[in-house]
DNA sequence: ACTGCATAGTGTCAAACCTACACGATGAGG
DNA sequence: CCTCATCGTGTAGGTTTGACACTATGCAGT
């Protein structure tokens, strides 16, 4: 009997849940489906991984199929298996989220889906298959990995100010935090360098933009170091 | 044309990376195999899914056919889907990682495997597919995750000394931690309960028992509170 | 009974860190 | 030149951390 025959085989699919940030607030990217089930609701973009592909591409393609966002930070979190999560047969998702830089994507729908819009995340509407449950555990996965490691950046352009950054931590962790303490521990992180530009076009003394250092964070990584805010 | 022929699928396995602790030091389980590919080699034990079972339920059933464990620590951890890890076709797996009490098990090779046998983590030999990625992966997510989560105890007998606690500290961190600030953080979270009863048949000075109250942890842990050690 | 041995159990000090808190500086726009 | 919005800055008190060494207990061996 040739190998082929003897697995166990189930249907797979990724699902991404796109986190962005707008004007201060937290948000998520939905599509809207235009197949059944759950036709005419919103869901979290994703689809079946391929045979010939590896899952962390399957959610690539995914996204960039459904809401043309690519090149964007984009990390595992966790694979979801109940039976009956799917009405059609069982489905076994692998659940991903991403992280997209300061709207500077405007998003597109695709092919199966009728629409891309992004949602505040303190108010989504109701979602298809149990997309509620990913969502939910994406927001904590997000809300813990920001303390301790620095993904906060991955919202906000490059160069950013020390406000945008601070308000991307206050919409994660759904908190205020106080100007002087934040300032004083970020820069303590030796993470995020100066510039010597500043915002332009605003109605106010301009901030000075920061970037942040990857390269030296890379270094830093592995000798156990935590970026901790 | 029917659903169930529509979907792509894959070969769908689960992995897991048992840990125990013995004599001061960190262990994982790993079982021989008896079967091609990789027959007599060690890997982790685990298996395929059933399509009627969920991923936890196959980790759960895996892990007492081939190694006798049952009632464990037990959570999913990543999922691992290269082409290629396995030499048949493609499989995709899931790993978990588990925590096993002090030794009290013994373990039994079961119907697949040949023999089960803990080994040393830092002291492993060459694994099967790609199993030593899940174990560099479980081994970090355990140092990760014995910082600000109490699963720690999870590793002890009900009742425990605190240098034993001390002690998994020490095996998991890799790294030597003094004796009287380790107690004085164990005691202020207020986690563990000092009950009346002392080691027995040590040739010294007996220390005193205490147990970790998960009740209240749960209480504390929708607060947003965090065990840090 | 006494001694040796192994481990249990305990406190202090200095340095670092955290939190709370308010105001002058800047630059655009009218 | 005034107003408005936001930028950027320091301090003091309380808390936490990390480094550090000795006495207490109880079994085992003589």
């Amino acid at each position: 009997m040739a190998f082929e025959y003897e697995f166990p085989r189930a249907a797979l699919t990724v699902d991404c849940v796109v986190f962005g940030l707008d004007d201060e607030d937290l948000k998520v990217m939905l599509i809207q489906r235009n197949l059944p089930p759950f036709k005419g609701e919103w869901a979290l973009p994703g689809g079946f991984v391929h045979v010939d592909e590896t899952i962390d591409d399957a959610a690539r393609r995914e996204l960039e199929e459904e809401t043309g966002l690519s090149n964007v930070f984009l990390e595992q979190l966790y694979t979801f298996g109940q039976l009956g999560r799917d009405p059609r047969e069982r489905v076994v998702s692998v659940a991903y989220y991403a992280l997209v830089k300061l709207m500077d994507h405007s998003v597109q729908a695709a092919t199966d889906a009728a629409d891309a819009a992004w949602f505040p995340v303190m108010d989504v509407p109701s979602l298809a298959f149990d997309h509620h449950d990913i969502l939910d555990m994406a927001l904590n996965r997000l809300k813990g990995k920001v303390r301790y490691a620095p993904i906060g950046f991955e919202l906000l352009p490059k160069r950013f100010t020390l406000s945008q950054l601070q308000h991307v931590y206050e919409a994660i962790l759904e908190s205020e935090l106080d100007k002087r303490n934040f300032r004083r521990k970020v820069l303590k992180t030796g993470l995020v360098i100066e510039t010597d530009e500043v915002q332009k076009d605003v109605a106010h003394r301009a901030a000075r933009l920061y970037e942040f250092d990857a390269d030296r964070y890379k270094e830093l990584e592995d000798t156990g170091f935590n970026f901790e805010v």
